[in-house]
RNA sequence: GCCGGGAUGGCGGAAUCGGUAGACGCAGCGGACUCAAAAUCCGCCGCCGCAAGGUGUGAGGGUUCGAGUCCCUCUCCCGGCACCA
């Protein structure tokens, strides 16, 4: 063999082989244990980034790791391949999002193989190809017949400029991206999935999740969020007829100290009041402008105005004036909470800030209410009793909320009632690049589902959107068709799904890909998913809707699977730096980091930058997550190749362990690749050498990493592996004529061979140890290897280390003392003074106490 | 704002159950080889100190023979917040 590393022709040749002996294609074989191994599909934005090749290493070792244990391994791969960036990247280069898409598909698929990727490529596929998306459009039909899927307004926001409907991403800080103008709320008619109607089911199947990070299942349950409370309403009259405000809330128990009701800006009561008064009109108005998100609704300013309408609190017939609240939500509950400024944080400071009264109902024993500032015990739920509240006095919270709940069932007006915080999934996008809602607009009919037999709804893949609206609307060939029930002419719907949908169910797809029918036989093979990675960003959305997606396939029989994923291991984001600037239109320009020259502060910390191009300023906004929209994403491709696939997955698994938040930097990239070149270069000695040494430490140590490498492979500590596998080779390369070398460094080929396979693969074959290092067995440690006679103990005197002992292996509790408290560190150390207590921990240390 | 995480040398990180803090690397420093450089090899490397020793895991407090690890309070950073994916 050369004596060069040369990775080039090394990977050259691995794939070649791998490829020729169709070495990843997975075939279902009910004889052996399967393992399913999945890696979040990416969406093709154009290139891979570092968060990509981590991902896919991860998967990538797993699967070679569990092929080498003798397990029947899939492991696919597709593109999440319809989104918002090809509309962006159209808009720009008036390139149609399909071919955008396609190229960018063929550009990182040569990406990913030239990683060396165990994936079986024949099982590949692409959610914006119609043999895909058609049975998204099966799926939502069914949904619609059972009644999951149903139609209601949203809330959008509204770019009044370019007249359409704008994604929050498009909106910044409250305006559009493109035209700077002020966004609104616009309700618009848009499609549902009842995906609240499974959330008892999604939120107590987290305990049958065992293999997920306690982490996840805690963030999807508050997601869900399970809360028992009491609906009820306060009685009004208006304009001559009896009517009822209806709230929820789960402090019940402080409903004797509500001062005033506030409801959301498009909610009825808010209408009404605006039709004879003008500020109020002007205020409602207000509210509806500014973004939908969440995150902005909670930092805004809180603010309200009295509508002058009362109604009746509902226990004690007291006049209760209803207000606007821009921080009440119409798509939340009711559109309208009750307010206890004496008990809810929000609510005291929107009563200092208007001057409402504040009425104290509960109290905390030893407790002074102040009306001066919110406390924390205000809110207390544990330790209040009711004052001020009538006959409901004294009781403690579930005693006051079970009486106060009766009363208010007694006089129809109310009952005890679970509510979800979780909410049906809007999946209506007025989007060209997405998968067809499979609906006809029929003028005498009404909205008519598109008959299966004409599925796929098949979306024309040559529009070029121009930012102002769907293109779909200006093309008669796809707009115009005829109703499937009266046979008139009539409209296809133009709006399409969330691209959610798509990846909510391809895990299951890629078991079957060619199949006739949305899934056959053989998902029942593969699925559930055995292990599936991917970024923590989808701790919540995606993977609540996979699982609610995959319990309605089970419901109409598709599936045998409960849950999808088995085993979730939620990678940390990849960061790096990110520069931008705000156009004249009040939009964000970004930069990439090798755009720009950085700022830095006395201590080191990059506080600004400029353009390399023109030395102009640019904002600096801080690190975080590489994406193609903030372009801070760094390309793999000089990495490999410079060094070679191997190099850039070994860098990449020893950087950090995978679940942490890893921020990028290529210093160290020369140490992996310098292993590599020892590794090879050692190979080369090893063939060359006789091996006729007397036996040194050398195979304990190599038994002990391996032991400790598959302990933290088990845990996915794949950085510590790499770190055994260095520490083998530092040992191997002190002792190369030992006569375990050739043993110790077979095991450290098949230990590294998953992280590193092409380099693996050729030493395996030019060392003779086999044929193929996939087929050679997974190497396990000796206990002959491990024993030893004589152990050493570290010696505390007062919970220092002083020292050291060294004791026969067997050696009992007594001797070790006795031992220890006669050596020469301790007895300098305790100075003369009689040992107060002494503690032994076996095997590890001695602390003697003085 | 709310929910979930994180913080250890100049840098990435290690420390399995509360038991030697800093493994393994990167960078740096010194040396060997070389006309020279690169590559390679050997050695040193938390901070203070000549040393003995002291001190040290974001900050402050606590529990313990012993705390990076457990408890309380706080700061900063990252992810998510339902139309980025």
């Amino acid at each position: 063999m050369q004596e060069k590393y040369t990775p080039k022709d090394i990977e050259q040749a691995a794939q070649a082989h791998w490829q020729s002996t169709q070495s990843f294609r997975a075939v279902e074989d009910p004889t052996k244990p399967k393992y399913y191994c999945l890696s979040m599909f990416p969406y093709p934005s154009g290139k891979l980034h570092m968060g990509h090749v981590r991902n896919y290493t991860i998967g990538d070792v797993l699967t070679r790791h569990y092929k080498m244990r003798g397990y029947n391994v899939l492991q696919p791969m597709g593109w999440d391949a319809f989104g918002l960036p090809a509309e962006n990247a159209a808009i720009q280069n008036k390139v149609p999002p399909a071919q955008w898409t396609y190229d960018n598909i063929a550009y990182m698929k040569q990406q990913l193989q030239s990683l060396g990727f165990a994936i079986d490529w024949q099982r590949e596929l692409a959610t914006c190809r119609p043999e895909y998306y058609r049975w998204n459009q099966w799926l939502f039909l069914r949904m619609l017949e059972k009644g999951i899927a149903y139609k209601k307004t949203q809330v959008v926001n509204w770019d009044p400029v370019d007249q359409t409907v704008l994604a929050n991403e498009q909106v910044i800080d409250g305006r559009g991206w493109r035209t700077g103008a002020i966004v609104e709320k616009r309700e618009i008619p848009g499609y549902y999935l009842g995906i609240t109607q499974y959330a008892d089911q999604l939120l107590s199947a987290l305990d049958a999740l065992p293999g997920w990070p306690e982490r996840v299942k805690t963030m999807q349950a508050n997601w869900i969020g399970k809360s028992y409370g009491v609906r009820f309403a306060f009685p009004y009259e208006l304009d001559g007829k009896r009517d009822l405000l209806w709230v929820f809330t789960t402090r019940a128990d402080t409903i004797m100290g509500v001062t005033f009701c506030a409801v959301a800006a498009e909610h009825p009561l808010a209408t009404r009041a605006a039709r004879d008064n003008a500020k109020l009109a002007a205020f409602v108005e207000e509210c509806k402008r500014g973004s939908v998100m969440e995150a902005d609704m909670a930092t805004m300013e809180k603010k309200g105005m009295p509508t002058g309408i009362f109604v009746e609190h509902p226990l004690t017939g007291a006049k209760v004036e209803v207000w606007v609240g821009n921080y009440v939500l119409m798509g939340y509950g009711e559109g309208a909470v009750m307010a206890v400024p004496a008990h809810d944080e929000r609510d005291f400071a929107f009563a200092k800030k208007y001057s409402l009264a504040i009425k104290q109902v509960i109290d905390v024993p030893g407790k002074a209410y102040s009306l001066d500032a919110w406390q924390e015990w205000y809110a207390d739920k544990q330790n209040g009793v009711c004052v001020n509240s009538g006959r409901y006095d004294d009781l403690d919270y579930q005693q006051a909320v079970a009486a106060i709940a009766a009363d208010l069932k007694a006089k129809a007006l109310g009952d005890m009632q679970v509510q979800f915080r979780l909410r049906d999934w809007g999946i209506s996008r007025q989007r060209y690049w997405g998968c067809p809602i499979p609906l006809i607009h029929c003028e005498s009919c009404g909205t008519v589902p598109v008959p299966d037999a004409q599925l796929p709804v098949v979306l024309p893949e040559d529009c070029v959107p121009d930012g102002s609206g769907n293109p779909l609307l200006k093309r008669p060939d796809f707009l115009n068709c005829t109703c499937p029930q009266c046979g008139k002419p009539a409209r296809r719907e133009t709006d399409t799904m969330d691209t959610f949908v798509d990846s909510s169910w391809y895990y299951a797809r890629y078991c079957s890909n060619d199949a006739q029918a949305m899934l056959d036989g053989r998902a029942a093979y593969w699925m559930p998913v055995d292990q599936y990675i991917g970024g923590i960003e989808h701790a919540i959305l995606h993977l609540l809707y996979s699982r609610f997606w995959t319990k309605v396939m089970r419901d109409l029989g598709l599936l045998e699977t409960d849950e999808p994923f088995a085993n979730l291991l939620t990678q940390g984001m990849v960061l790096n730096h990110i520069f931008s600037r705000r156009t004249d239109k009040g939009g964000i320009e970004y930069f990439a980091p090798e755009e720009v020259d950085l700022v830095r502060d006395d201590a080191g910390h990059v506080t600004g930058a400029t353009l390399k191009a023109d030395g102009s300023a640019v904002d600096y906004g801080g690190i975080g997550t590489m994406s193609k929209s903030k372009r801070n994403g760094v390309d793999p491709q000089a990495l490999i190749e410079q060094y070679g696939a191997d190099t850039a997955r070994f860098f990449m698994m020893f950087a950090s362990p995978p679940e942490q938040t890893l921020e990028w930097s290529d210093s160290g990239v020369e140490g992996a690749y310098r292993f590599l070149k020892r590794l090879w270069a050692f190979g080369a000695t090893l063939k060359a050498a006789n091996t006729g040494a007397a036996p040194s430490p050398l195979r304990r140590e190599i038994h002990l990493l391996l032991k400790q490498a598959n302990y933290d492979l088990g845990k996915f500590q794949f950085n510590t592996v790499a770190s055994a596998a260095m520490k083998m080779l530092n040992a191997l390369e002190k002792a190369p004529a030992d006569p375990h070398a050739r043993e110790g460094f077979s095991i450290l080929l098949r230990l590294l061979s998953p992280i590193t396979p092409h380099v693996c693969h050729e030493l395996w074959r030019a060392l003779d140890y086999g044929a193929d290092i996939l087929a050679a067995p997974w190497p396990e440690p000796l206990e002959e290897a491990l024993v030893q006679d004589e152990i050493e103990l570290v010696l505390q005197v007062n919970g220092k280390t002083r020292g050291s002992v060294r004791v026969p292996a067997g050696a009992d509790k007594a001797a070790i003392e006795t031992a220890a408290v006669a050596s020469e560190a301790a007895r300098k150390f305790m100075e003369g003074k009689p040992a107060k207590k002494v503690v032994v921990v076996p095997g590890r240390l001695i602390n003697i106490v003085v």
